[in-house]
DNA sequence: GGTATTCCCTGCGGGC
DNA sequence: TGCCCGCAGGGAATAC
């Protein structure tokens, strides 16, 4: 569940705690994420490396260590990235714990699902890795790219932008928002989006991103707080996601629920009307 | 090669 | 009260 801005918020926070810090080992839990690609932590993580930079690109955390090496952290749906005192007991489920020095703390990765990831890379790999994985990210994206990506495939929208390869870190909920703030049907083909709705499209996706990061995110359930144990605001502001049945803000008609691309997908059937060209 | 579907995984909520 | 079942979803694997 964790989507751009909710990955936004947690880099922000960790930032101001992590940097200039030394990690000095590391601990796993005893079950594996299922996307790891290190195999024994203990061995592949040089200790003593500074953290120089942390980012975000997509869903993907970025921590720089000197020595041109970057731990990847995905947090999948359930993912958890915390700075914690070392007194702390361990909940379950924590996969990852990096001792941290100056101080008495660490960064714990906890994730009970275990749809999150966790490895390195050479800093110098880490483009090749984003060319492999990634599209570009969506305020960087232009209604011309965002018109030709879309016009090559003949999956509706709301598949197209779960596609991190087109867009990267758009979820399933500012999908939904991102297609009613454009008022474009998520059932609708990419190929048939004229230039003019793909601009829009992308102006959406900015609008909507660049808003629920202002709010720090969108909690629901107990899925996501940030580093501090705050939720998000954002989920306040939903105007589709998960409001099936309720009045459309914009129109008063009955907000519906589908499936698309397997997610549960709501929309506006009367102001995101379903009208190929 | 492109697209659709299934599966992984755990906690929660609803129904009985 | 306690048990069972369905649902949630990111991305890889599999099927078509």
């Amino acid at each position: 569940m964790p989507e751009l801005p909710e990955v936004e918020t947690v880099v922000r926070a960790l930032r101001q705690r992590l940097l200039g810090r030394v990690i000095t080992g590391v601990r796993t839990g005893t079950a594996r994420l299922r996307r790891s690609w290190v195999e024994d932590w203990q061995r592949e993580l040089p200790v003593n490396r500074k953290i120089v930079a942390l980012r975000r690109r997509g869903k993907w955390i970025i921590i720089e260590l000197t020595g041109d090496l970057a731990l990847l952290i995905h947090l999948g749906m359930t993912g958890r990235l915390q700075v914690v005192p070392a007194v702390q007991l361990v909940e379950a489920h924590t996969h990852l714990i990096f001792l941290l020095k100056p101080g008495t703390e660490e960064l714990r990765f906890r994730d009970p699902r275990r749809f999150g990831a966790a490895g390195l890379i050479a800093g110098r790999d880490l483009e090749k890795f984003w060319e492999n994985n990634l599209g570009p990210e969506p305020f960087d994206l232009t209604g011309a790219r965002l018109f030709e990506g879309l016009r090559r495939t003949r999956r509706c929208l709301k598949a197209a932008l779960l596609d991190q390869r087109l867009v990267a870190g758009i979820g399933n909920i500012y999908a939904d928002e991102a297609l009613f703030d454009a008022k474009l049907n998520p059932a609708r083909r990419g190929t048939s989006l004229t230039r003019a709705e793909a601009a829009q499209l992308r102006r959406s996706l900015v609008k909507v991103l660049r808003r629920a990061i202002e709010q720090k995110g969108s909690t629901i359930r107990d899925y996501f707080y940030d580093e501090t144990g705050s939720p998000g605001e954002y989920q306040n502001e939903f105007r589709v996601y998960q409001r099936n049945g309720e009045p459309c803000p914009r129109c008063r008609a009955r907000i519906r629920q589908v499936r698309l691309a397997g997610r549960a997908t709501h929309f506006c059937p009367r102001c995101q009307l379903f009208s190929p060209r």
